[in-house]
DNA sequence: TGGTTGACTAAGT
DNA sequence: CACTTAGCCAACC
């Protein structure tokens, strides 16, 4: 913990999958929302290198897009249209590779999680 | 050890 | 309004 870590034991691709994974279902988001959240909002680029390396089926990686609601990264699922099947599949509607509503689709992590960690301390009140 | 890359983004032309 | 250029940061070779 002296180079790559700067204050977590955990690299960056690990709080990246955290993050996607949280994102609801039927939402999505964009991969410069997520490198914000993360405190490195240019990194924006890492973000979907992460998912990437880690094709984790427990990731959404299909509710992550680019800021322009385009399905950049579909060509990286086992086939073209299956990130866009995984998306209608959630009651979005794709036309042209791009999200339609995706201003209303859009999910912020920076600024919903940032919502709940106000008020995350309920958890723990029991 | 250092240069290249990349599922991006913002700004410029 | 669409295409081009540059910046960005962490992983990879």
């Amino acid at each position: 913990m002296s180079k790559s870590n700067r204050s977590q034991n955990i690299s960056f691709f690990e709080r990246v999958y955290e993050v996607v994974r949280q994102i609801p279902y039927g939402r999505v988001t964009s991969y410069g929302a997520i490198a914000r959240y993360l405190g490195t909002g240019q990194s924006a680029r890492m973000v979907g290198w992460a998912l990437n390396v880690c094709n984790h089926a427990a990731i959404p990686a299909h509710r992550v897009v680019n800021r322009n609601g385009l399905l950049t990264g579909k060509h990286h699922f086992g086939t073209p249209l299956l990130m866009q099947q995984l998306l209608e599949n959630e009651g979005l509607i794709i036309e042209d590779d791009r999200i339609l509503n995706f201003h209303e689709r859009f999910w912020d992590p920076s600024k919903e999680l940032s919502s709940l960690n106000k008020f995350c301390h309920n958890t723990k009140n029991d």
